[in-house]
DNA sequence: CTTGACAACTTACACTGTAAGGATCATCAA
DNA sequence: TTGATGATCCTTACAGTGTAAGTTGTCAAG
């Protein structure tokens, strides 16, 4: 009798699913959402989508390797520079178009082969560019950092709302935390790519010369 | 008549909340951190909490707070990289006092007065360095930026647990992956320091150039 | 002793993830 | 056609969460 009215959903599928949470997560926040919230969204009970993934920390690591999976190494051919700055831009943007999962998205810890195929051509790509194993080990590390660090401010007013404490207004901020006051300007949104992009030409730059002149000292290494 | 069990705990105080809040944070976890467990911890009643503090949020900012406000800005007289090198090493250092509370840390937009006493001392250092504003707000950015990520990286294991999908064994990632496999020498917690040290010097190295030499072309500039 | 203020507690509510089991439905064998 | 077997989805229930609202206990001032 009541039957009439669940004819107009189609069957649940994981693709389903993890569109409908993207949608969620963007809408209600990453705390804001639930798995109700989701059934709602998808028009099913909540317990419903646990046939599909055996916990929402499950349906969570699927988005990640969705996520994951459309990035693409670029083709070995081009220098590694290109490259590395590719991978990275490619990595920012995807992050960008999913501010409100962003903070999962970064400090998730990759292990599925899935992804960590994408991370093997990531390490793979300073390899090519004449790093040895360890240098490109731990370039990855320090590109990895400030791209992560950069992605989670870029992305910070989505994941928490304003602060709760006391906060200052502009009349005292400029009174009382004058270097503070003067660098907003370079803080806004409208700055996020340029500061960006001269952070990271900075440690591609220096890459380049650790790489280029293997025996050559360094600032650091001759001071 | 049961009254006789409550003297054998003093009044409640900021002070002992806040401590043993961190203490609850790293024995539980961020995510298993609840008030209940807390009150529990100072054997009082969870809304009692709730007179000190009007919500966890709130609780939350001050043990922000009180760590921000163990930091200090090194003296004027000292050459803008050590201090830099001081101030990032010291930020760095306290995170990683509080593991499970540095997701949180990281991530918490600093608004309070104590707080932006702090930062105006951190952006104020790159222009006594020679910086001009805009050079070092995008300076504090960078090295906040990779400072940011190096913490939540190297802090990750204590804020979520080993991940739920497919694993791959140490077998299949020297076949598989062998780039990752070579680089996990260099990830592990013994070699941190290091890798930190390496991407810093690395940015220091290339700002140091910058304003040095602000008339000569860099490498970026050249190409 | 009374009064009042404050600190702590009690209760209750709406919400969370998910364990356990029941209902419905498509598919295939007899 | 019938019966059985899964796959899929739903219902109920439970322990846990943050916290609003109201109640009690404690202690100092009048």
């Amino acid at each position: 009798m009541e039957k009439a009215i669940n004819k107009k959903r189609a069957k649940l599928s994981r693709d389903m699913i993890e569109t409908a949470a993207f949608e969620v997560i963007e809408r209600e926040g990453l705390v804001g959402f639930s798995m109700r919230k989701l059934a709602q969204a998808l028009g099913c009970e909540a317990m419903s989508i646990y046939h599909h993934y055996p916990s929402q920390a499950h349906l969570f690591e699927a988005l990640v390797e969705r996520l994951i999976c459309e990035l693409e190494i670029p083709p070995h051919d081009l220098p590694w520079r290109h490259r590395a700055k590719a991978v990275v831009s490619d990595y920012r943007a995807m992050a960008r178009a999913h501010p409100a999962f962003a903070p999962f998205l970064v400090t998730y810890r990759m292990n599925s082969p899935k992804c960590l195929k994408w991370l093997d051509g990531v390490i793979g790509l300073f390899e090519d560019g004449g790093f040895g194993k360890e240098r490109s080990a731990r370039m990855f590390r320090a590109l990895g950092y400030y791209l992560m660090g950069a992605i989670l401010d870029e992305t910070a007013g989505y994941a928490r709302g304003p602060s709760a404490v006391t906060t200052v207004d502009d009349e005292q901020l400029r009174r009382e935390f004058p270097y503070v006051a003067a660098a907003g300007t370079y803080f806004s949104t409208g700055e996020f790519d340029k500061t960006f992009e001269m952070g990271l030409d900075m440690l591609l730059d220096e890459m380049e010369r650790e790489v280029a002149g293997s025996g050559r000292p360094t600032l650091s290494a001759a001071r």
